[in-house]
DNA sequence: GCGCCAATAATTGGCGCCAATGTCTGCCGA
DNA sequence: TCGGCAGACATTGGCGCCAATTATTGGCGC
């Protein structure tokens, strides 16, 4: 029997919401987070399986967890999971992709705007901060970039105050990722180095109107880096990837 | 009694990627919409306990799918789970309802924007079904009241084209119906009648500025129907009850 | 050689059991 | 009589096993 030394309260009825112990997010769960950073960070592409087993070794859990937090993610639709035969990264359609950013369009249209709304010295700070780090990074360190890029975003939403955008910002966020992984082109160039700082710059001025407008044409510009035939499959890739390293055919190779 | 999940598909040799079928989606299961339902119903209130096993020999089915739906309903927020506790209906706080509203207010004005701008032959017939079912409808009937009034709002994020902002805006009215049922004040009255068919004539009218103002309108006039101190709970439920029985107390209804 | 069919193997889904934790009731002492 | 404590009870969480389904591979016939 193990000691159980709790803090006992005066509750006649334990409802939920006077002290509100231990709310279980299932944010926090590493297993949601190992695979969204994976998946932020590129190292999963669209289309992979997530098998069961694979991961609870992988990640050193049982295959509950792995379970739970699979369900978690196919609710959130940054997986899919199919019947009997497991879960893959989410992988949009096209229209989907292009729907996506245009929640974002609106959304963040909304938190740049009450991002000046709400500015105080603190907020200014933080922003400055931000722009600072973002200006300053190695761009060489792609998953840096690719972190930085997204805090960007993530902090206009924060100083708009308003959680439930925040949780929608991050959300479209991880979802823009995966449209983005999806049909990204081969040889499309970054996204253009000046779009935040100017962001940034507008909000400091609380130039609203610019402001707004800034961040649409940087959404639309990431937008305009995609495109809609990405949907090439892993047979495709194996051939891709064959006619990469050079062998054109077995026989050729054997003699 | 058992859930019948099977769905039995005759395919020959289906390439392991191409055509991915049976995309599992928890919106489909019955655990999961009877629970939604009888919370936009207003049956289930926020704060009310979900036993597993309660809910398992209530809805027929195992404890495993009530954990999994319970699951699925605590990722969008729409109930709370505590460690060993169990789940609850989820109750927000003053300032989430208050950001939920404003989260409406910038998408809703998007939708109604769009549905505008789309807006062709078909989608006016819908339109005017919709405004004639909802003219018509028996308005003693609470629940179909709120179904009806539920279903404007699905319908011009539906005539926007963007599925994205339609699960928004599904997700916010559920979630916004948790924040009324937590802070109506008692005497609140019903949402104006007029508000919706002003709407939607505008929206015919494709008057885009009137249109979205009307619908800011519209969600500010129910957001004014919440009050910040409707966290009273069960306790001052329960008397409050008995003072509506008109049971003074136990000894009076004894003698 | 090519395509269809069947058997095998691997993976997922579901269920029962048991442990861990929280809640409630009854008891004891001040 | 009231507050605190301890035991019993109820509920949730987790794990292992087994069934169901699917992907793969070997075999057969054309």
């Amino acid at each position: 029997m193990k000691r159980t030394h709790t803090v006992k309260r005066k509750r006649k009825r334990a409802g939920p919401s006077s002290p509100l112990l231990d709310p279980r997010n299932m944010d926090d769960d590493p297993v949601v987070q190992g695979i969204l950073t994976a998946i932020s960070q590129k190292r999963l592409k669209p289309g992979t399986k997530l098998g069961e087993d694979r991961l609870a070794k992988a990640l050193g859990t049982t295959r509950i967890h792995i379970r739970q937090a699979l369900a978690h993610l196919a609710s959130r639709k940054i997986v899919m999971q199919f019947l009997n035969r497991g879960a893959f990264v989410y992988r949009p359609t096209w229209d989907e992709a292009r729907e996506m950013f245009a929640a974002r369009r609106v959304i963040e249209a909304a938190t740049v705007s009450a991002a000046i709304d709400l500015l105080d010295k603190n907020g200014r700070a933080e922003l400055k901060a931000h722009m600072a780090r973002e200006a300053g990074h190695d761009r060489n360190d792609r998953w840096a970039s690719l972190s930085l890029t997204a805090d960007f975003h993530i902090l206009i939403a924060k100083l708009a105050g308003n959680r439930v955008l925040l949780d929608m910002t991050r959300e479209l966020m991880l979802r823009t990722s995966l449209a983005i992984a999806t049909f990204e082109r081969p040889g499309s160039p970054d996204c253009s180095p000046d779009a935040h700082p100017d962001i940034g710059s507008l909000v400091l001025a609380r130039n609203k109107t610019a402001a707004i407008h800034a961040m649409a044409h940087h959404l639309e510009e990431i937008e305009e880096r995609i495109k809609p035939d990405g949907d090439t499959r892993d047979d495709d890739d194996l051939t891709t990837i064959f006619k990469e390293i050079g062998v054109r055919s077995v026989n050729s190779a054997n003699a």
